[in-house]
RNA sequence: GGCCCCGUCGUCUAGUCAGGCCUAGGACACCAGGUUUUCAUCCUGGCGACAGGGGUUCAAAUCCCCUCGGGGUCACCA
């Protein structure tokens, strides 16, 4: 009841480790969806809670991941909020004091077991081949004793007692989710040493304090729940409502991993897939919109999206139907954005320089514009446009494409011809003039389009397809132009 | 292995909660045509699934049970 009455507020709690990983990025965009469709808030906190493994670089690039994929949130790390702060390491001592109220309550209890201890129980659980929840053997410690012994300084680990029982609680995904007490360990609240709490813990503290109202995270947190549920009603406190999404799988059926493939966003940054397509896709892991309609943009998504409608079936990720997505978007843009998001790539290819490209801006837009249809990410762009580049007399030839002109006979003479003609501007000076034109002239040669075509594209692009011919030949200007053709002929006779 | 979750075309999915409108729809991929100076775009068509077996019912992809298959998880990681 108090869940529905509040506004809503979620969260994403990611842990600074590694590279931003896919998974995070639907996870966020099912968050931050559900918070923009029901009028709530979406948090970000950072869970660094594991002081070995965080870093600071990756902390940032989680903040540039959700800023790029323009997935805002309302409260954060660097942003602030009535919450503050949204970094776990820095409400330690909040953890810590609602540690201390479930040992007092014996919710929790002090575990003097040493970790050589532990894993000896470990073992031999291992050797029996009948793995028991752990129960600590100080589990049932008079209270005194155990407060005098953490008095004298002996070392202790808190853990949360386990009752007897099973949870059993309401997935918004899956359904009614039941699992027996006797599965679950008295798992460590705080380790040893008395100022590191975990995370099954301080998640718990921070979803209390920050009044989350729905947490909806990856199928992998889908077996801690109960442990989480059981320190909200330690706690008294009403509990959120929970919702596992399903995982996204790598083509070997198994959780997302580097092994079968890229796994982070800027993998795909990298690569040139625009970002609404990046985006769009990951709406579709696990959700979609009426069943037909596969494209659609980020309002559409928010208008539409409800936790209720995600599938429970884990995900194939294809890379097929992701590059298909991204050329639909590439597609899309006008030339003047696609220019600016390939002019990148065409620096760094080194074919022309951001100065260079300022000063042949409108030459640079026909020639983004003639290869648009032909890409399906930005990092296709350089291939396509690389022989603009070359030398005219140094053309490089793909293999199969020159192999298919050396098949037309008499290719080094209709060339030479051709040459002749466009010199004398016989032709015309437009491209729609000359393609005209060329067909005549081809005509009244009793040629066949091909014969010349074929070898004409080798001489100007050395390539096998691209754009219209004459749009090349107006592109690379008539002498350019001239100087491959004269220079193919000579090659290619 | 225990426990938990899941199971519709190769893949993403609609349909499952409220059984009939499903001879199961869409998309990607694939195949075949068409358009085109090539490549691509674009257009048209094709291939292709209710994991299996039992029930319940006049009727089941939809409800129940079992089997099989897949995944997740079993830390003083998150």
């Amino acid at each position: 009841m108090d869940a529905m009455s509040k506004t809503i507020r979620v969260r994403i709690a990611p842990s600074p480790t590694g590279s931003v990983h896919l998974g995070l990025c639907r996870t966020a965009l099912f968050n931050w969806a559900y918070a923009r469709r029901f009028g709530g808030q979406f948090v970000l906190r950072i869970e660094d809670t594991d002081h070995d493994r965080n870093t600071q670089v990756s902390e940032q690039a989680i903040l540039a991941a959700l800023d790029w994929l323009g997935l805002d949130y309302d409260e954060g790390p660097g942003k602030g909020g009535p919450f503050a702060p949204y970094r776990q390491s820095e409400r330690v001592a909040r953890h810590l004091e609602m540690a201390q109220a479930l040992l007092a309550s014996g919710h929790a209890y002090r575990d003097f077991s040493t970790p050589e201890a532990l894993d000896a129980w470990r073992a031999e659980q291992e050797a029996r081949k009948q793995r028991v929840a752990y129960r600590g053997s100080d589990r049932d410690l008079d209270p005194e004793v155990s407060r005098r012994r953490a008095e004298a300084g002996e070392p202790f680990a808190t853990r949360f007692r386990i009752p007897a029982g099973e949870t059993r609680f309401e997935d918004l995904i899956r359904g009614q989710v039941t699992i027996p007490h006797e599965e679950i360990d008295d798992w460590v609240m705080v380790r040893r040493g008395g100022e590191a709490p975990t995370y099954n813990f301080v998640v718990v503290c921070d979803d209390l304090d920050m009044q989350i109202t729905h947490v909806f995270r990856g199928e992998e947190h889908l077996v801690n729940t109960p442990k989480q549920l059981l320190v909200y009603a330690a706690c008294g406190k009403p509990e959120p409502a929970f919702a596992h999404l399903p995982l996204m799988l790598g083509t070997d059926r198994k959780k997302l991993s580097k092994r079968t493939g890229d796994t982070s966003l800027p993998d795909y940054q990298a690569k040139g897939y625009p970002k609404e397509a990046i985006f769009n896709f990951l709406a579709l892991q696990g959700w979609s919109l009426d069943g037909e309609t596969d494209v659609f943009d980020r309002a559409k998504f928010v208008e539409h999206f409800d936790i209720r409608d995600v599938s429970k079936a884990g995900a194939v990720f294809d890379p097929a139907k992701f590059l298909w997505m991204a050329g639909e978007y590439l597609r899309r843009e006008t030339v003047e954005e696609l220019a600016q998001h390939v002019a990148p790539f065409a620096i760094e290819a080194q074919l022309m320089t951001a100065e260079a490209i300022e000063a042949r801006r409108p030459w640079f837009l026909r020639v983004v514009a003639s290869v648009q249809d032909r890409m399906s990410l930005y990092s296709d762009f350089p291939a396509w446009v690389a022989h603009f580049f070359q030398p005219d007399d140094a053309i490089v030839y793909d293999e199969k494409a020159e192999k298919g002109a050396r098949k037309r006979e008499g290719r080094a003479e209709i060339l030479l011809a051709f040459a002749e003609a466009l010199e004398a501007g016989r032709l015309g000076h437009t491209a729609a003039d000359m393609a005209g034109a060329t067909k005549a002239w081809l005509e009244d040669r009793g040629a066949k389009l091909a014969d010349l075509f074929q070898p004409l594209r080798l001489a100007l692009t050395g390539m096998g397809g691209g754009p219209d011919l004459f749009e090349t030949i107006e592109l690379l200007s008539t002498p350019s132009s001239l100087a491959r053709i004269r220079a193919g002929a000579a090659r290619l006779a």
